[in-house]
DNA sequence: CCTATCACTCGTACTAAGTACGAATGATCA
DNA sequence: TGATCATTCGTACTTAGTACGAGTGATAGG
């Protein structure tokens, strides 16, 4: 049970967070107590006190690392492609630290990479000539839906293409294909398909919203 | 503290869901403790425990009690219009259950009204003539969408108009303005303005998503 | 009418987890 | 060398979930 690793470096904030990171991916986010994370630091519960503020402070901590793991896209490229780039990889940061989505949005105080985060996103907007209105819609539908997604895709039960199409063949198995017909239909006849991925609708999904973008914007410039 | 209403009804594992959506609703979800909701049902902790496995369950069966409070529009309605009632609902419903998104997605284990809610969703675009890849493209997206913007207005400080407004004013004052330019201007010259609402952001995006999911049944091209 | 059953109620107490308090330890600098 | 201060951590308090088993009241069969 006891891990007990050995420490060899300072304790920072920002270690102990990393940490924290690393314990939630592994064992899950209930897993994260402040006795295992001591643990898992080679130290005690108390010590950690001297560092961070308490649990919440924590999280906080681990959110805005979060955060800092999103790429912003290289600025030469062109906008579409910049937005598309970001939102992939606010995307590939969720999926890599699932237990993360329902935090990201529940902690109230945004802290700096969080404040880089939206920054960037909104340049890019900028850069794409949408006006002050469009932008703030822009971002306000951009941000929702690669949450929602992520969220979405959180709790899948597996996100391997196989993986996933045998457990939604034991949900249709316990469906009532007379209660829910569409529900069964949907997954026999596609989700169980081979090949079949819900990550594409992803990509989908945000060509959809940034060809409505570009429309309202109409025949502005690009670069 | 203790609030002892006095009982009257008999307790069954709906009425203490309810209750337990009540004390959410007022006191949030963090004050949702097995004690406190014994006492706002005049009854003690270990009794509820007849009724509900644990606190897990209780949560599933809360998560199930708002999913049924989104309702299904008519099915008379043009589709379109159809979809859009039932996500303006949706997100109603979480809007007055702002502590519920998180947990939504959060649940593993779908109940009967969950099951409803997507089985219905799904009909609906079905009469839309959708394509099964398509549906379910259509599918993901609008969940996402409509989740993850309740997810961001569940947390946004205020989301009446004017005391938003105040916030965001705060906020503004202490944001570096050299560091985030973006963000400030948004802010002060759009979000501050008289007349905002985060809201509207809302159809804007709905409309966007369905035109495109249109545009690309239409001609019979499907993705 | 009497009593056995059973669903329901609840008092007690155990456990896990966050964290307050203050002592011990160790490094830095005058 | 000794004082200061940051760090570490042992102990223990508190809150919250819940296991265990005793009480209690309504109902059904004799």
């Amino acid at each position: 049970m006891s891990e007990q690793v050995v420490r060899k470096v300072r304790l920072t904030p920002e270690r102990i967070a990393t940490a924290a990171i690393e314990l939630a991916d592994r064992d899950g986010i209930e897993a994260l107590t402040i006795r295992a994370l001591a643990d898992h630091l080679g130290t005690k519960p108390m010590t950690l006190y001297h560092h961070v503020a308490g649990k919440e402070a924590l999280l906080d901590l681990m959110v805005d690392r979060i955060f800092a793991e999103m790429e912003a896209p290289p600025e030469d490229l062109p906008w579409r492609e910049a937005i598309i780039r970001r939102c992939q990889s606010t995307r590939e940061v969720l999926v890599r630290h699932p237990w993360s989505v329902p935090l990201l949005e529940s902690r109230s105080t945004p802290g700096p990479e969080l404040l880089r985060h939206h920054e960037s996103m909104l340049a890019t907007l900028d850069r794409g000539g949408l006006p002050l209105p469009l932008m703030a819609h822009a971002y306000a539908i951009l941000d929702s839906f690669v949450f929602g997604f992520a969220l979405e895709e959180a709790t899948l039960p597996a996100q391997g293409g196989e993986g996933m199409a045998d457990v939604a063949e034991e949900i249709a198995a316990a469906f009532d294909a007379e209660a829910y017909p569409q529900l069964v239909r949907l997954t026999v006849d596609h989700v169980m398909q081979p090949g079949y991925s819900f990550g594409s609708s992803f990509e989908v999904g945000l060509g959809i919203i940034l060809d409505g973008l570009e429309a309202a914007r109409g025949p502005g410039a690009d670069a």
